[in-house]
DNA sequence: CGAGTGACAGATATTGAAATCTGTCACTCG
DNA sequence: CGAGTGACAGATTTCAATATCTGTCACTCG
């Protein structure tokens, strides 16, 4: 990337550039004057536009959720399909989603995971983002009688917490294991056989 | 205790005042030199019993974790009651013997969580032993037509994974928010509803 | 004998001084 | 004016010297 820029200095710019040192640099080792450097631009300058070291952090970590939020809306929100076959699938694109994050690049994956620990607010609003998702695929079910859930969001919920090993980065050295994919799948046909009408 | 005894010294008398100077020292500062001090005997006798560090806080964690087996135990092969209400009381005391041991003394309980995460060889077995429990009590069920379960193994297993969130050291934390137990009570009832016949 | 010792080498942990970083603010300059 | 600066104080991290620990073994002594 180019040293100095011409370009307004802007929170996006920013942003852009403190994912850049993270990945370059890791977690432990990234600092505000890395990323002031990076831009060309004095560290106080980073200041006028984030407030602090763990503001910009955050800010980073709840761009890099976000996508996830967006690629599972797709599957939440198609017009076709049934209740059960949706909720297979949605649980099986955020298990292949975090696994190949994962296994495609760990230095990042662990980088993202030490960021998610530090931000357990951002966090916990992701996740109740995802489980509301879950929750609208079980309420189409409910609807059209696929599916049987007396409280729809603690449904959800408990979908969410019974398959956390296949989500939880804490998990993520067990997901390269020969037997992972079995397991699994047998965890998410148990759940959804209790979700069925 | 007494600093010295005229005790012989047995890899027994060893273990137990290995785990006072855990409990005391925690699982960082804990050293051989302190074990045999508490003993009053000199640091070279203690490796005569056990060969290295890392054996004997291995032996210290084994013993730990064959408690909750035996407790466990109790349950799975109790003469009385059907496999779907002896499958929720042993998830259920399997998940308070848990949280009392967190809360009672949350620093001997972090001990032990890193014991556990250094000796990942025996937990695995020691979850092996559990998960086999399991799959006695949905026997059981499939045998008198209770549970349905093509493959009891796999059935276990999925049961213990879907139920990780409520057994799994590394969600301790998670154990004391006002919403677990009914957390715990979805994800129980969404499990056993999804292994009846 | 053989359970227990203690001095030793190499590995690991602790400590405190020096270097770097975070966050602020009075200032510059287009 | 107002985006950007850079010197500064206090907090945090790094680094190298020092201390402690792990594991071995030739030895003691009941």
């Amino acid at each position: 990337m180019p040293p100095a820029a011409a370009e307004p200095l802007t929170p996006e710019r920013i942003l852009e550039t403190t994912e850049e040192v993270l990945r370059r640099f890791g977690p432990t080792k990234a600092t505000v004057v890395d990323v002031a450097r990076a831009l060309g631009v004095s560290h106080g300058s980073v200041y006028r536009h984030f407030p602090s070291k763990a503001a910009l952090r955050e800010a980073v970590t709840d761009r890099w959720l976000a996508k996830s939020v967006v690629m599972l809306e797709q599957i939440t929100s198609a017009p076709a399909g049934s209740a059960p076959s949706k909720l297979e699938a949605w649980l099986e694109a955020l298990f292949e989603a975090k696994r190949h994050k994962a296994g495609d690049d760990p230095e990042l994956f662990a980088t993202y995971t030490v960021l998610l620990a530090e931000n357990s607010g951002t966090v916990e609003q992701h996740l109740a983002e995802l489980i509301e998702q879950l929750g609208r695929i079980i309420a189409q079910g409910v609807a059209d009688g696929s599916l049987a859930a007396p409280d729809v969001p603690a449904a959800a919920r408990a979908v969410f917490d019974a398959t956390g090993r296949f989500h939880d980065p804490q998990y993520a050295a067990e997901w390269f294991s020969p037997t992972i994919v079995a397991e699994f799948e047998a965890v998410t046909a148990l759940v959804i056989r209790g979700l069925r009408a």
